[in-house]
RNA sequence: GCCCAGAUAGCUCAGUUGGUAGAGCAGGGGACUGAAAAUCCCCGUGUCACUGGUUCGAUUCCGGUUCUGGGCA
């Protein structure tokens, strides 16, 4: 682990701000950032793509003009990108910060980021079992999951167990894992820790009241059509990137492939939005919910309140 | 006013040849190590509108009442 007092005196945590989406991490951050003279940087898997402002609710022209921004706008839409792209990525940005003296501030509300910087998964530079994995894709649209699911079972029982067969995915990616490198999932995730986290980090977590955030949310939806979210849509469906591609699950973006094609109407397109909005908060609460006494879940409310928790927990 | 059809879970509905009921959606909980805004798993007691009657027993059959649709005047 990296002592961050050696380039900055006065703090020993670089402060991790998370919480479900619409629960106010942006204005806090940022009040952090002005504060501590410290930039921002993104842990958001849809933020990255260019084009994507209005639904993925990136930060203002304005905001971004005033505190330096990372890891926001950095790969086209169509580019496949992944954790261990962010985390090597992330990792760099925090490296030259640091080395200007500047407070790296990292917010964002991707479980899956924030728990690989957090814990230090190590995912390396090769091994990513890409080709089994495609392979296996294959076999899969093909001749379905039975067989796949068979092998996984007599090669990693373990994991086999731990993975519903119905979460094809995760089967999937088991087997290539095992298939490629010989290791079960067990080992090589106990290998990705060996090394343990690069850097210090506090993590802190908005919460609020469940039916004040669906209202946040429902309303927040709405100001994102009436400005402009349609089109923004519209422009990525014709900008010609892959439709495979991560940026098309993007919600905001996604469910507006019927209207579109003329399946269903704007009404339905907008609940279909709110509800997925909705959906996606109760996974991000289940996942930092897991991460127990290791997040300082935060009780939003007072602005002022919450900026000094944070500040008081990260200084020396 | 008359005729017809409804009234069952937060919503849309199914069902019980009479033995107090179940789907989808919503909602809740959970998993997650290279697509993660993804992917996947688990969770259904509710005056069966109200009120009389028949019956050992009614949400179910019969009568009345109320409400909601539709039709006729």
């Amino acid at each position: 682990m990296i002592d961050i007092s050696t380039y900055l005196p006065q703090y020993k945590y670089i402060p991790v701000i998370t919480g479900p989406t619409a629960s106010g991490k942006s204005s806090l951050a940022l009040e952090i950032c002005r504060r501590t003279g410290g930039e921002l940087i993104s842990a958001d898997s849809m933020q990255i793509y260019k084009g994507l402002d209005i639904g993925t609710a990136k930060d203002t022209p304005e905001e971004r003009a005033e505190i330096k921004h990372h890891l926001t706008d950095i790969v086209e839409p169509g580019t496949y990108f992944n954790v261990s792209d962010y985390v090597s990525m992330c990792y760099e940005t925090i490296e030259v910060l640091l080395s200007k003296g500047i407070l790296p501030v990292i917010c964002g509300g991707t479980g899956q980021y924030i728990s690989a910087l957090y814990y230090g998964y190590d995912y390396g530079r090769d091994a990513s079992a890409d080709e089994e994995t495609a392979r296996l894709e294959a076999e899969f649209e093909r001749d379905g999951i039975e067989g796949i699911y068979a092998r996984l079972s007599e090669k990693d029982p373990e994991a086999a167990a731990k993975i519903h067969p119905n979460n094809t995915r995760r089967v999937i990616r088991a087997l290539a894992v095992i298939e490629s490198t010989g290791k079960t999932f067990t080992e090589k995730n106990n290998e990705s820790t060996s090394e343990g986290p690069r850097y210090p980090f506090k993590l802190f977590m908005l919460d609020m009241d469940r039916q004040v955030l669906y209202d946040r949310i429902n309303k927040r939806v709405d100001i994102m059509v009436d400005e402009g979210l349609e089109q923004e849509a519209r422009a990525l469906y014709d900008s010609g990137a892959d439709r495979k591609s991560t940026c098309f699950q993007a919600i905001g973006y996604k469910e507006f492939k019927d209207y579109f094609e003329g399946a269903s109407d704007m009404d339905e397109a907008v609940y279909s939005i709110k509800l997925r909005s909705r959906h996606y908060a109760k996974r991000q609460l289940t996942w930092f919910r897991a991460m127990g006494d290791d997040i300082n879940r935060l009780e939003a409310s007072d602005m002022e309140k919450e900026v000094q928790a944070v500040l008081s927990s990260i200084r020396q």
